[in-house]
Order: structure tokens, then sequence, then C-alpha cells
DNA sequence: CCCGGTTTGTCAACCGGTTGCCAAAATTGG
DNA sequence: CCAATTTTGGCAACCGGTTGACAAACCGGG
């Protein structure tokens, strides 16, 4: 019988000698990474003296825990996050939930909740829905079970499904506010009256918000806060959409825009912005000598075009720091840790001028 | 006593009726979620014969099987992973290691990766190094005990490091080669013969090279084709760098450029490419008139710059996708499954002319 | 109706940590 | 020098699954 063909005989009643243990110990490998049980015997002490040692500074004898931490050094011991994770039901990992991995603005956020994460000894789980709601919620079933807390960037769930998510475990929401769940959301007034006191100074009277997702909070909030203050500084504003968050779905409103007859339109974000701006340069239109546009979010690239956009920042990475390090607070508090009191500093949103836009032509 | 202040008050002596388990049950959540031996209970069977039932189809009589599936439901029984990892070390994750999240030329790496992985019921775990081989160290070995198989993506880790690692478990590098390391690198020739083809035509004789990372194996690579075939093509040509691979990187060797007298260069990758190309055009150099530029990778934004940005395209997310093919086969196969046969569509590259270049100045 | 062979489900051990409880050892004080 | 108190470390149970071994139940055939 060849040494490949292992497993098909399972059967064999003389398999009597030192049965072999259930996992082929570690895979193959090398030898299959240390326990505490090889140091508690190395360091002649019990198992749970030197999980102690390990993980209850100053509980154990000052010698003794030099000694385990000895015996740890020399073993290389890791501590497998699993065996911790099972009796004590902390991962030390939380679930970041995107909606679309390309889309750069996720970028600066998901480098501000790496980092927090990291910092604080955290892995970040991640998964994509692709601007599925259904593919979100699944994704976000999946990494449940194996996260102390999620993060739902831009969500495209339900509020229902969110608040039932939020029931199972700490959960912090970005870019949205759900009635009793916790949120992360930039105060996008300040860039929107910036960004509207701009177009007022240079003549327009007429523009336009090409919108996005019809699911998205944050959508909403744009429309809304334009919707609000655009009549008072003596403007009059439209709603063009809703279409997808991307460069398709700012080129191919472009028809209505001119339809419209305004001379300024401000996009649900910088991808749209930019894939209108093209749109319309391609069919020999001025940028921003015959239109004006203005994004959201101030995206990676977004000062690549010619003319660079003009835009609203958003604090991206702060957003994404912010939201981890609030998630952290909840998990520390429902574990039992004094309730959060320092409270962060506000994310507030900003104008960028650029060169996308100009007088309005008259 | 405000229901607030819920800690405090722990050594209290008469806590003795029914002491509370270990930890509070699921975090003062709502109730514990279901186990197996809830569903035992429910279904009338034994707990092991609810875990064959769940993930050994047809070793259960089908009637029982039924029985056990519909408590399972009616319990909305999840399955934790983690307990299923500690007995058969096997956690259904895949670590994923990068240099630098920000940088464009991982979206789609990422993307592959993620939608590969979820596909086949696993989640990946994110790490950044931030260009630093130390973080990068400390990330792999955090992870490492969490994962099935890592996947370094243009890791600045040493050979040894690598080799080090992947004896422990399975690895892929990504745009990188290492002896006895299965890795997966785009076939970088054609794109680049396509490249110094397309400058020869336009009259270039005397061309540069704005190298990346020292110790980026891609950096070099590229660097090596280049020397190889440029001289073939009756090019001159020069390195300058290394450099950071960022638009500041790119931006600070203008100076070194122009005094190198070269007519057209090709940077490491898009981000020093654009840095190069703003930075000449803020100092009043034309595009592609004095000089000619190209970059690698085709990253998002490449197209958004006036002249757009003519680079050798990288299939960047059929990289990720074919990493994470690849590591679940070496993860199958140290199963004890079969070994690999399939094997993938070759990764090639593609010069992709854009408007950065043009004739030479002469 | 009995026998050998196959299905089916139970038992119990195990993965690698954590932690409540307790007893032995060390320390303090009178 | 002994009682009272505090430190220190061991025992054993537990987290939620998986799996080898085994016995009971079931099957068809002679």
């Amino acid at each position: 019988m060849t040494e490949a063909q292992h497993v098909q005989d399972a059967q064999n009643p003389e398999a009597t000698e030192s049965a072999p243990p259930v996992a082929p110990r570690g895979g193959r490998r090398g030898r299959p990474a240390a326990t505490i049980y090889d140091i508690a015997k190395l360091a002649g002490v019990n198992p749970s003296t030197v999980s102690r040692a390990l993980s209850k500074p100053g509980r154990i004898n000052v010698k003794t825990e030099e000694r385990i931490h000895a015996a740890a050094k020399e073993l290389n011991y890791r501590l497998n996050p699993m065996a911790r994770a099972l009796p004590t039901g902390r991962t030390s990992s939380l679930g970041l939930l995107l909606a679309d991995i390309t889309n750069p603005m996720f970028f600066n956020v998901v480098r501000g909740a790496e980092s927090a994460a990291s910092m604080r000894g955290y892995t970040l789980l991640l998964a994509e829905s692709q601007e599925s709601s259904e593919r979100e919620a699944a994704a976000a079933e999946r990494l449940s079970p194996s996260v102390d807390g999620l993060v739902l960037v831009t969500s495209r769930l339900s509020d229902e499904q969110i608040v039932d998510l939020a029931a199972q475990r700490p959960l912090v929401v970005i870019n949205r506010k759900v009635h009793g769940v916790p949120g992360i959301v930039p105060d996008i007034e300040p860039g929107i009256e910036q960004a509207l006191a701009h177009l007022g100074g240079l003549g327009h009277t007429s523009i336009a918000f090409v919108s996005g997702p019809e699911n998205s909070w944050m959508n909403r909030a744009r429309w809304a806060a334009l919707l609000d203050r655009a009549p008072a500084l003596g403007m009059t504003i439209v709603e063009i959409g809703p279409g997808k968050p991307t460069l398709e779905g700012g080129a191919t409103t472009l028809a209505r825009v001119v339809a419209a007859g305004v001379t300024a339109v401000l996009a649900y974000n910088d991808l749209m912005a930019i894939g209108l701006m093209r749109a319309a340069q391609e069919s020999g239109l001025d940028v921003p000598g015959e239109l004006s546009i203005i994004g959201f979010d101030d995206i990676f690239g977004s000062d690549f075009t010619s003319p660079q956009l003009s835009t609203v920042r958003t604090p991206l990475g702060a957003i994404g720091d912010q939201a981890v390090r609030l998630i952290m607070r909840l998990i520390d508090e429902e574990a039992g840790g004094p309730p959060p009191l320092e409270s962060d500093q506000p994310l507030v949103t900003e104008f960028v001028v650029r060169g996308s836009t100009g007088p309005a032509a008259r």
C-alpha cells in the first residue's frame, strides 16, 4: 500500500497501538506550536499558573512569573486566539463591512480603522457586500460569531436589520444614523454651506443635485441639507437620479443635467462627479466654463482630473479611527469596564475649492 | 442604586445561589446563541449526532438529519467558528498582508481576493505593514495563529523571513518570487516589451527608470527587464532612485530626470508616474511634448490625469483571485486532499497607450 | 430463526486556553 | 511561638464543537 492513499481504510480493526491524535498535529508542518502545557512542563508548574502568569500580571509570584516567561520565550510561545476566545467570548477582532472595496472612499476609512485596531491589538475581518443588501446581510451573519464588534460602512441594510444586528453584539454604523444604534457621521452642514456660498458668490442661481443610491442614508442626508440650504441662499435646486455611485452612474446623468438647464451641480460623491465631468468634456461642454461641478468626499484621485475637482471633503481616516475607538468603548463597557467618558473631537466637513467650479454661465 | 452603575460591587460574599457561569452568557445581550447541545436536546439526540448531521451529510439517517436541520433552523443556529477551529485546526480564514492600504494598487487585489475567499466560505483578515518590515513581521505573527493561510502582497520582508513563515503554514506571495515559496507574479515582459516598442516607434533613444522601494522584488524585476530589453532595442537607459512608491516619491525625482536629459521615463508605479507628471507640469514642462511618462499597474485614477497616463497594466483583480485560489489548493492538499491539477490562466501585462507619451523631443 | 454484515447513534476524549474555589505556604502581628 | 491573614499555585470544570471506537439496531439470506 502506498503512502499516498492515506484514507479509505478506516474500519481497520487491528489499529490498536497508540491511536494517532485527532488532527495531524499542525497539518504535517514543523513541530506543533507550543502550548501553555509545554510551558508548564518546562517551568515545572501547573498550566493554570502559566495562564495567569501570561495574562494576569501580578497575580503570580515574581520569581515564578519570570521563570514562566523565560520558558515561554524559549519555546517561542504564541497564544492561540481561538482557544482563548472559546471560554471568554472575546475574540480581539472586529468585522468591517463595506459596500464596495473598490470605491476609493473606503481606502482611508479602512486605513484609519486598521491602524486604530492594530494599535489596540485587534484584528480586522473584512467583508464586502458589493452594494447588495442580501450579500451584506449574509456577510454580517458570517462575520458576527467571530468578532467582538461590527463596523458597517455606508450600509445598504434596512434600519430593522441593523437594529437586529446591533442587538446581537456591539455595532457601529458609519455614514448613517439609525435610532438607538451608535453611529459615526461627519457634520455635513459646514461643507455644504461653504460650497453653496461659493456657488452663490460665483453667480449660480439654478443648481442640481445628482443623487446616489436610493437606500443610502448619506445620499438622503446630503440631499436634505441641500434642499434646506439652497433656497435660503436664493437658489433653485433639483434632484437628478438616483444613480449608481460610480463613474458610470455620474456619466449617465449628463443628458438630464443639460436638460435641466442648471449652471452648477453637486454630485452625491466624487466618483459620480468625475464621471459626469468626463462625460461633459467628451460632449464638448466646458467645465467649469459652462458647467460647474462639485463632488463629495475628496477621494484619492479627485485632484488628478483636469480641472481638479472642487469637493466637500469628508475626514475619512478620522471616521474609521473614531468608529473603531467607539466600538472598543462599547466592548469595554459591555465587559463591565467604565462607561465611556472621553468624547471625540467633532468630524466636520469642509469645502475644497479647486478648478471645477467657476462663474455661472449666463 | 441606578441601573447604570452595573459593576463595582464584585466581592459581594453572599452570592452563593447558583454561581453564574464563567462568561456572562453572551455579554449581557439577548439570549446566548444556540449550540449543538440545544439542538440535540430539541431533536432528542446526542450532540455528536448533531455535529455529524450538520457537517457530514449522509453519515446520518435521513429522517434524523431532517429533524436536526429543522431544530437548527428553529433555534436559528450558527456554528461557532472558533469552537470548530480548536479541534480541527481549520479556521476558514485567510490573512492578507498589505504594504499600504491606501495605495490604489491594492484595491483590486483585495477585491479579487475577497470575492474568491467569500465564495468559498472563507473570511479575510486584513493587516497593513505601512511599508515597514518590522510591522509586517509583527502583523504576520499576530495573524498567523488565526488563519489557515497567509497572502503577502508586495512584501517588505526578507526572503528568509518569508521562508520561515511559509514553513509554519501555507503561504503565497504576490508580486515576488521567493525560492521554494509559491507565488503569483504576472508576466511583466509583454507589457514592457510593448511599452519600449511604443517609445522606440516615437523616436526615443534615451530613457530613464524611476525606481521604487529598494527592498521591493517587483521594483528590481521591472528594472531588470528594462535593463535587459532597452539596449536590445537601441535605447540607453538609466536608473533614478530608489524612492518611495508614492506621489511625492515620484515628484521628488523631477530634478534628476531633467538633469539626466532623457526624453522618456518609466516609473516604478503609476503613483510615482503621476507625481512626476504633476511636478513636471508645475515646473512648466510639457507632457508629453518635452517628456514622455509611463507608469505601471493602471491603478484607479490613472486615466483621470491630463494627459491620461500611459501605463503597463497589471491584472490586479485576477492576481488577488488566483492567490486565494492557490492558497486554498495548498490548504486542501495539506489536509490530505488531491494534489492541485487545474492550472490557472497566465497573468499577462499589457501596455495601455494613453496621452502621456508622445514623439521624442529632439 | 439464526448469522454475518451494514447502518446509525452514543460515549468519551480532545483541542488550548480561562477561572472559581480551595488548600498549602508564607507573612504578619500580638 | 502561634493564630490570623494574605499570597500563591493546583484542581477541575468549562467554552462548543469534532471524531475514533463501539455497541445497538437493522438488514437480507440461507
